[in-house]
DNA sequence: CAAATGTGATAACGTTCGTTATCAAACCAT
DNA sequence: ATGGTTTGATAACGAACGTTATCACATTTG
């Protein structure tokens, strides 16, 4: 599934173990990017080499390079994991009310991405810093997120935004803002060990979201 | 001057060439940070190394360790010798018209703010992408930043926030979020190569930092 | 002058890195 | 059982790393 993994293997293969070929690569491969989420979740991808994942994997190096090119390669495919998985739970959360209303579908969905965060330090640190240590710019980032918060969010928001944007303001670039206060936000809520009831951190993200022109709770 | 330097030397020393011991010391120093800006500016901290640093500044390995423990203690000079750059045009900026609307002063500052991401693209890499990279966790950062972005600025700013501030929103959280939303602004402007006007940037930041309550402009 | 110190080029040290190969044991096919 | 595959442990390889030392040369000090 990761887009920076090699191809899974085009022949059917031998069954080994009672799975078969592909299914045992694959495994690897999310034996790898489990490892992944773990070692630079913790450490940083600047202390963690092929060698480290492979040992804690309890892989040979070999089969690291069955599945990734390299470290960079992994790092993507790990990030492309977890964007998913926060894909879901936006998702989920969206639909998980009235879709009408889009002040209170907004604020299940910020909801929904701080307890993604809570859920799992790792994750977090992955997708909010050791991202950066990619080669993306910003463009790519920003829309490599944007389409991960869920193809319903965006223009619901986006709409929003131009309701009550000011005449010169660029709509796109408000967007990366309104991304940047939330990535910060999460960040810091939880380098102060989530200090801040969720109801607060919710309330101060919608402060941000929400502009003059749409206030209306 | 930097905090993660070594000591300059306690003794006198002796002059050579001219210039005193200390003065040399300072020297070198700093056309170490000059290197790093350079390389830490174009090629990422993963991809430069002691020895990189060493040849691009003409020096020998023993004058990196004269000046700096290691690599990260170099980055963290780097960054506190860019954040300062950054404040001083930021206090000059503030400093440059009436002080007492908020409104225009803020909007001097967050014009000087982009005009130095556009000044040098290096300083930005590494105040915006490569910071993420050293030890710190987002608390120390966010202080880092905010504390370098001007004393004047930031009550300024938290007197402006707390006025129309939801009932449970965080003033430091919306703080935090607020300077998220400009780095990620500040960044993305910068990777479509400066693409929208200034004028543009200054309007899509400002909407994000006016919360209604002060709307009035 | 001579002695002491600062400089710069070069090399040396041991470690770790990414990457590839070797080889015996475990497993599947026939 | 025999022969081809997959596996896991181990090692091998050259390159790069951080770090420290060596030694000739330039400069200052007495």
């Amino acid at each position: 599934m990761p887009s920076q993994a090699k191809p899974l293997a085009a022949r059917p293969g031998r069954v080994y173990r009672g799975v078969s070929e592909v299914e045992r690569r694959s495994e690897r491969q999310q034996r790898l990017i489990d490892t992944a989420i773990e070692a630079f979740g913790t450490r940083g991808i600047r202390h963690v080499s092929v060698r480290d994942i492979c040992t804690e994997a309890g892989f040979t190096p070999r089969y690291f390079y069955e599945s990734f090119a390299d470290l960079d390669s992994l790092l993507a495919a790990t990030v492309d994991l977890l964007l998913e998985r926060l894909a879901d739970d936006l998702r989920q959360a969206f639909h998980a009310g009235p879709v009408k209303d889009p002040r209170r579908a907004l604020r299940r969905l910020v909801r929904a991405y701080l307890e993604f965060l809570r859920k799992d330090a790792r994750a977090t640190r992955i997708l909010m810093v050791e991202i950066y240590g990619m080669g993306l710019d910003m463009d790519r980032l920003s829309n490599r997120f944007v389409r991960s918060l869920g193809v319903e969010f965006l223009p619901l928001m986006a709409a929003l935004k131009q309701a009550g944007l000011p005449r010169k303001a660029s709509a796109g670039l408000v967007l990366t803002g309104t991304l940047g206060a939330m990535v910060f936000i999460g960040t810091r809520w939880i380098s102060t060990g989530y200090g801040a009831p969720i109801e607060t951190v919710v309330e101060s993200c919608m402060s941000l979201i929400a502009l003059p022109g749409i206030e209306g709770g």
